[in-house]
DNA sequence: TACTCGCACTAGAGCGCGCTAGTAGAGCGC
DNA sequence: GCGCTCTACTAGCGCGCTCTAGTGCGAGTA
């Protein structure tokens, strides 16, 4: 910078200016800092800045690498944020990586806030952080914790997905459980609820499972020893999200059982891969670039004025029916 | 700080010595200063401490939110970086954020290299960017840039595949070809040679396309409105990678073409997509672990010696055989 | 005793910026 | 001529930390 100024006869203070896009520095004088930056390759380092200036405007999002979803939240995220004049900066969850750690990443590297994609964190821990730093957790419901929120009607979603499958014809119905996944409670409660007031209560069942494609592997698998074992198949499966319904299709699949034939699947998050089976995977759909900008314009907005109280957005969400869903067999 | 080391009864330096760990402070000043610290939730800023060092220990990485084969790459780049100590950022390309963008984000939050997965860019970019930091390009061969990368034999690779499938009696098999992908134009040309080496030259035929399943998707639709019109369909495609080989799954799939008894479709990248498909992708599988490896001890090791030469790490792809090859229909 | 040595600790400069307070000079009215 | 305002620019402190060059002190050595 001081090389710069030099260079271009001014004092560092005017290349601060020039560089800051700040009244106080002729059209020409402009033009010539930036002409002489360019030449010796100067670019303001980002860490005095952030120092000098105490504010970093930056963003902090934790992701989990694996989950499709995320990668959609990601993009909307990008893009809100470049319009508030926010950067952002990333930081994955992973096999022996907590997210404690991907989000002291975050705050070590001066994030003003921190967006949480689909967090397991207790309340209290959220909690903690929400006092700590500004917190946004997207995807979950949170209740109780100085944290915004940003996720959908679960059970809205879940509904229209039961009426969906009831209307078919459908009893014995099963749910495979999203585990500490986020929205996960909400879905099975909406589950069973909306069991009861199909007359169907006494045929509820949730499996224990998570947000990934093993455990739907493993639920298919748990179904077909059952059916080895005499017992009948489900005639649908209520997957805890895509992915976990997509397991459970390739573990039905390669078993010769034939979706929606045989047993109609239905997912949650209508990400990516729902598009991407041979028959489009019928799911709940979470407009994701809608979610991103609520989640960024929490933030950015709770920063201003952090004292405000916890909010909350609650999305609808939209049933999108493809090809894993129809009537039951006929002996079903 | 300072309030820790008043409250504390030491200097400002010696909270300084506790918190980077050296030597140079005893066992119980150590203690007390911790201490103090906790009590009143002090944490060293990292912009200062950035600025002060002159160094920031972090390597960016620049990848693609939907690429599921980053993801794997991921978790192995955070593991070795954390083991040679080293923090990682990440920054994602999409939609509306260009590769450049992504890693000026990098470069400004003070990144010492730059890891890109995949990256589309010229050589010319490439090797300015080079110069201007240590970079590292992760699958795809550099050549003429001041840029270490790491990427697979594609051409080992490619030759797998394609004896594969001759072995099993295909003759017209077409490439769906890697755009500016990364390892696009090795493979391109490996399959170009494989189809000479085993006197299929003439049947050899490249059909443009990229790393994304819409480019499956279009292939396939080509195939099927070809064979609409008359020509026979191709008895086996080689896709560009997993994403690509999956997109073209399902538009074959859904238009009645069952894979692999009309047609046989290998993949690359062994992401984890392709062991989600009903009948198991075979595909050309890329340790990704290693790859991670190698790309952050190339980067860490130049950061060290910044004037060796340019390396390349190159490593041996395996063919994975699963479901979706066989021999070619009788008439084919 | 006089000296060196090692340990625990401190003073203070400096990292590269942003920002406040201030200056120089041009233009204007009276 | 004077004071006034406005624009273009500058001096220099401070952000919170690291790091070099020290100081002081007790133990070991000649």
């Amino acid at each position: 910078m001081a090389d710069v100024a030099e260079r271009a006869g001014v004092s560092r203070a005017l290349v601060s200016i020039v560089f800051r896009d700040q009244p106080g520095a002729s059209r020409e004088t402009r033009e010539r800092v930036l002409r002489v930056a360019d030449e010796i390759g100067y670019r303001p380092d980002n860490a005095a800045r952030l120092l000098a200036r105490g504010r970093s405007r930056t963003l902090g999002v934790m992701f989990t690498a694996h989950q499709t979803f995320h990668a959609d939240l990601l993009e909307g995220i990008y893009g809100e944020a470049e319009r508030l004049g926010y950067e952002v900066l990333l930081s994955a969850t992973a096999p022996g990586r907590g997210e404690a750690k991907a989000v002291e990443s975050l705050l070590g590297h001066r994030c003003e806030a921190v967006i949480m994609l689909g967090t397991g964190a207790e309340t209290a821990e959220l909690d903690a952080l929400g006092r700590r730093t500004v917190a946004v957790a997207v995807g979950r419901r949170v209740s109780g914790a100085r944290v915004d929120s940003v996720h959908t009607a679960e059970s809205k979603g879940i509904r229209q997905a039961m009426d969906h499958l009831v209307e078919l014809g459908h009893r014995r119905v099963v749910h495979i459980d999203g585990g500490k996944g986020p929205g996960s409670a909400e879905r099975r409660r909406a589950y069973r609820a909306a069991m009861r007031r199909h007359g169907l209560g006494d045929e509820a069942r949730v499996i224990p499972g998570d947000h990934t494609e093993q455990s739907g592997i493993e639920a298919g698998r748990l179904f077909l020893a059952e059916r080895d074992s005499g017992l009948p198949l489900p005639t649908a499966v209520l997957a805890g999200n895509d992915r976990c319904a997509m397991g459970l299709l390739m573990a039905l699949t390669r078993a010769g059982v034939e979706v929606p034939r045989d047993l109609s699947v239905v997912g949650y998050d209508d990400s990516h891969l729902s598009h991407l089976m041979p028959i489009g995977l019928t799911t709940v759909r979470q407009d994701a670039l809608l979610m991103a900008e609520y989640a960024v314009r929490f933030a950015v907005e709770r920063l201003d004025d952090p004292d405000s109280a916890p909010r909350e957005a609650v999305l609808d969400p939209k049933l999108v029916v493809r090809g894993t869903s129809g009537p039951p067999p006929a002996d079903g």
